[in-house]
DNA sequence: AACTATTTATAAGA
DNA sequence: TTCTTATAAATAGTT
């Protein structure tokens, strides 16, 4: 016969009686979240994992968790998912910004679009230009020179 | 005196009453969830969101309605922001490897990180650099030289 | 916030 | 799982 005595809320040990309790108290917690949902007209999402790995939810309205769940952080102004989210879409607007500044860098060093550069600016360029020139030539020596000797030993 | 019959599940009109049921049954339900989490070893998230704009929320474990989120989305498979945010993660990657390319470009025709060149593209670059630089001279000379018209024009 | 008449939920048993 | 039943718990209406 029925429950014998009041009762104690702790884990239930035997793994039978808590699966049934589980099945039992799941169903009563979806009905009590639809009749607050309905009485009150409020918005309810109750999301469940029981302990061998089944899942169940309950919701509101047009039954879409997310929803609840954007308009929930809404409200309480924490952003579970929407910090992360805004976070990656700065350091992305953040990454395309340093990017173009970049092309437009090597399009300058090519002798492209100098129509916006000043002057100074150009001069500065130039000089830039002209240093790097004299670097990569002398590289180029340096490397075709240590081919040379390399080709020569290989020959003698 | 208490409760005279059985009462309907629709919408409560009072606002009073609706706010007063709203507070006795939300209490009911955060027991029951929490009971249900002990008992039955369950993660249970629940979210309330009431028509006043009042939120409460119940949460099991290190009350992470996060966490028990997005184990939620793995159980069921669903992802609802897995895949924005993967796909951002990968844009992202490109963006940072495409940054970096772009930068080990500029620093060469700087004549930096000349190391990992060969003689070929050593002489590509100066090639490169070399045509570059007499884009950015003339062009040079062609603001200078109007610079100067128009100094003179102010003058006469 | 407290009370209380009823309805509900549910543990245990079948 | 589903039903039954004894009992505990929840709660609408009232104060």
């Amino acid at each position: 016969m029925g429950r014998l005595g009041k009762f104690e809320i702790k884990r239930i040990e035997d793994a039978t009686s808590r699966q049934v309790s589980y099945s039992k108290r799941r169903s009563g917690i979806m009905k009590k979240a639809r009749e607050l949902a309905v009485l009150c007209d409020a918005q309810v999402a109750v999301v469940m994992l029981s302990s061998t790995g089944k899942h169940h939810h309950f919701c509101s309205d047009a039954c879409s968790i997310k929803g609840i769940f954007d308009r929930y952080q809404q409200a309480t102004g924490t952003s579970l998912w929407t910090e992360q989210y805004e976070n990656m879409q700065r350091t992305l607007s953040r990454l395309k910004s340093i990017n173009r500044n970049l092309r437009t860098e090597i399009r300058q060093r090519m002798g492209e679009d100098l129509d916006a550069l000043e002057f100074k600016e150009l001069r500065g360029l130039e000089q830039n230009v002209d240093a790097a020139l004299e670097v990569v030539r002398q590289r180029k020596y340096h490397v075709i020179t240590r081919q040379t000797e390399i080709y020569k030993k290989k020959v003698r």
